[in-house]
DNA sequence: TTGAAAGCGCTAACAA
DNA sequence: TTGTTAGCGCTTTCAA
């Protein structure tokens, strides 16, 4: 900047003022100005600008994400990048893996840099270490699962309503014995869709059966193996409730090996590319990953403005998308 | 940093040393140092830092993808993260649409807040805008396409080669109308692709027919309506070749609607999630994107860490996957 | 082993 | 309308 001053044959503000927008310079130095930037390629040093403004607002907000590569956190990545991006702001991403430790790290990744705010999908279950940095001023909006031990804002799925939903769609269709095929219970979403399953039943007046259930059960193998096993029981159920993305591709894939797919019916929560495609195509209940990020993000840029208000819980609704695979009526036992 | 020196009794240059885990200072002192920062939450501006520093590294490198939420982008991403994190070093990423304005608006973003490197997955075909930047220092590496007007590191697909393999494995189980669907012309990879196929079926001896050619199929709907023009012909193909993944998933729904999936065989470039599940499940040309990542972002830090030497252009390979699709036999044409 | 002083690139506050 | 000075939080340089 000093060199494009020196150019110009203005001082140093001149040139700031030119930079910055603000009003009050000749029509003639500024056209000298943006030449001799032009000319010399000048670029303003976000960094130094930052150390010296009064409102201290670096431009960048950090995105803590489960995996930047899973189709639903990458789903909410992009809403955010689109808010972000109409104002300006650069986008810091990174993924945890349910990883607490990993959270921590990013978060002082983050901070160090002194984002003006922080999209979090948590890992932890404790995030009282963030106290300091929120009375600090960094905004915080936690999304798909609430903070532990600290207040802030978040952006959350009707978890328990959409698997009682989806529970109830099966219920309805006749079906008594439904399983229940879940993720990682330490994981507050997966406790909050198995809650969701029980009420559905309890308000059906059913029985909770404990053989007719399968909670952590994370990965596309382990759910595979779940069903395998639940099917081959004396009291088989006639239809499956999966509670997350992976645990339905296994058991879409146990069905098949079995050759069930069209016998058992199935209902997933959370949509998945291609479930269309499949055969039978496969009912979910669907998430918006776009708008919980488009939500949250707005909310942290009004807490960047300065809004002061109570904290907000804001929930974003699921939907229910019949394709087939939930419209499988029970298949009726067969005495022996 | 001066409250921490001032609490712990010691100048602004001894808490400097113990931060930056220098050595020569008395463990009393790094003792007391290390106590007071604990007491005031203190942590190092990172800007300040950068600002002063004699490497001027900020410890932050820029992705331009694609598009974060899609799934070849961000398996790039967490790849780039991956080897970014063992050094710590933070990733700013953002999505380009296929629009070069955006590539130059994203550019700047990042540069002037001074990121080490960029790892571009460009949409613009000139970068001869980048030099003054690439002069400065800041280390460049391209990933999937390769720049234009500019030389640096470059990361690729075997495009080529790849569509070449998928191609001849069609004309290995005797197919003789091979139907190409590509997508848009402009995009430098889409070419590539396409001439892999010219060149598989003139080293078959065979001719290029025109109604055998649908490129420009960007979208799932534009590839379902070309496949299903395409296969509506007087001389329709007995094969295809869906050169991207949306295009294979278009062509996919049109096979499905037409009854003929069992009939037509598909080869596709690309893999995609659940590709194995479908039915017949689909035989692709897979690329490597956690490879393309990997490489890229070590190619990028080798920079960083002065290597000078020549540009490199390090191709990752494709490889086939055998699921069912591709292996259908021609179908006899019936005598009308 | 420790510290004082200067200055990175910029903007705030004030002066001309 | 334009410019001068000070200082953001840190590291560098040099001195003690």
């Amino acid at each position: 900047m000093r060199d494009v001053a020196a150019r110009a044959g203005v001082s140093l503000k001149t040139v700031s003022r030119v930079v910055n927008g603000e009003t009050g310079v000749s029509d003639l130095l500024a056209e000298k100005v943006r030449a001799a930037a032009e000319e010399l390629n000048f670029q303003l040093n976000a960094g130094a600008r930052n150390l010296r403004r009064s409102d201290g607002r670096t431009g960048t907000i950090g995105l803590l994400l489960e995996n930047v590569a899973n189709p639903f956190s990458s789903a909410v990545h992009r809403a955010v990048e689109d808010v972000a991006r109409r104002r300006g702001v650069a986008v810091l991403a990174g993924s945890l893996d349910e990883t607490p430790q990993r959270e921590r790290e990013l978060v002082a990744t983050f901070t160090s840099r002194r984002v003006d705010g922080l999209v979090l999908m948590p890992a932890g279950a404790d995030h009282a270490y963030l106290v300091p940095e929120q009375r600090a001023g960094t905004a915080l909006v936690f999304v798909d699962r609430a903070p532990g031990r600290l207040e802030a804002d978040v952006v959350l799925t009707n978890n328990r309503e959409g698997t009682t939903l989806g529970v109830a769609h099966l219920l309805d269709r006749g079906h008594e014995r439904i399983g229940f095929l879940g993720d990682l219970a330490r994981i507050a979403t997966a406790t909050e869709r198995y809650d969701g399953y029980i009420e559905a039943l309890r308000a059906a007046g059913r029985l909770v059966s404990a053989d007719l259930v399968a909670r952590d059960s994370a990965t596309v193998e382990a759910a595979d193996a779940a069903t395998t096993d639940m099917l081959s029981r004396p009291d088989a159920p006639t239809a499956l409730f999966t509670a997350q993305n992976l645990v339905t591709i296994g058991a879409v894939k146990a069905l098949r090996r079995l050759g069930r797919q069209h016998e058992v019916a199935l209902v997933g929560f959370d949509d998945f590319l291609l479930g269309d495609l499949l055969d039978p195509p496969v009912t979910v209940v669907a998430q918006d990953p776009d708008a919980i990020g488009r939500v949250a993000a707005e909310q942290l840029f009004r807490r960047i403005d300065g809004d002061t208000g109570p904290f907000t819980v804001q929930v974003v609704p699921t939907r229910l998308i019949v394709r087939g695979s939930g419209e499988i009526p029970p298949l009726r036992q067969v005495a022996s």
